[in-house]
DNA sequence: CCCGACTATATCAATTCAGATATAGTTTTC
DNA sequence: GAAAACTATATCTGAATTGATATAGTCGGG
């Protein structure tokens, strides 16, 4: 849904191959939006469809050819549009977190054994962010904004596997049918 | 990929029909994990086939029928396997934060905009989460952490927005790339 | 000169996900 | 007593996503 419009926003920087879009994505937008290779190709040829981007070939004078994509005014707009619409609520999709959902049907040795492995993932990705280089621009604040998504995870987790009990917490309110 | 196993957390506690899981995910799963009823018959079937659950058809002596699906020792096994596996990296998928890293193109009033789309976005699914009867047991913690990572979103937009300039961030500090 | 690493484009199959639609009985409401 | 809403199962399309693979040129070492 989002991906051809992270392309135009890259895109409308300056001309990108497809390459080196994956190659920014992956470096910069990374923790906000991903996307593998296979996906870009498909998606640069549905906005040249759509007459979103154009392409130029640079003949391949040394090197293999490489396709060079521009925005057009059309994808300016298309961008702009994009932009200023509300966000749908957030996907919220969680593997890690989905796991702790769970936890009432382990032992309680083993709940702090999931509750350490949730809180290296998340550590590792943190540190992961940290050490790259950080992009410009609003590309640094949006990457900031996950990391600091990441880092309220962790501190909860932390939290969590920091009490001493780690029964299954009761329902507060009494059980309803 | 961890839909299957979502299921079989929910089948742990007592047989569902796929109908009442998919209400379960929807209510108490939710901000953790989501899923179509589309996408919960066929890996109900799946799940069969693998012998993690069976089902047993109860006739339509009232009602229509209903298949309600139990889970099997291997499908005990399978979840507590998935469970102690580490998980994989967060997905890291934001709509909304994607716009946020293209606002350099865009004039400055229309930055604040954007942002301020963004965290309405946030603070309503924080109040959806909040209003919701909360889960038992550890989804109920499960569903906290969600929540948290959303305040923690919320808190960055409130403090980027409340910055007198908005104007694109040069790389702070930092002496050009 | 060959090997491996890198740049580059591209396709394929398989899965996941979303949205819509079809059917049918039951319960609630006007 | 008819309409609307709810429970329930199920399928279909299309899009998004993943992971793997194929091709081919350049560049630096050994």
């Amino acid at each position: 849904m989002s991906l051809p419009h992270v392309i135009l926003g890259l895109l409308a920087d300056h001309p990108r191959t497809g390459y080196d879009l994956a190659r920014v994505i992956e470096e910069e937008v990374e923790p906000v939006w991903k996307a593998e290779i296979s996906q870009i190709y498909p998606a640069l040829a549905r906005l040249r469809r759509e007459g979103h981007v154009v392409l130029r070939v640079l003949g391949p004078r040394r090197g293999p050819h490489r396709n060079l994509y521009r925005v057009t005014a059309a994808g300016r707009r298309e961008l702009r549009r994009w932009l200023l619409e509300a966000p749908p609520r957030p996907r919220g999709r969680d593997d890690g977190l989905a796991r702790i959902a769970f936890l009432d049907t382990l032992e309680v040795p083993e709940r702090r054994q999931v509750l350490r492995g949730y809180e290296t993932t998340v550590s590792e990705e943190i540190a992961r962010l940290r050490g790259a280089p950080p992009p410009d621009g609003f590309r640094r604040e949006a990457r900031e904004a996950a990391v600091e998504k990441l880092e309220a995870a962790r501190r909860w987790a932390r939290a969590l596997s920091g009490r001493p009990s780690l029964a299954s917490p009761a329902s507060s309110g009494g059980k309803k049918k």
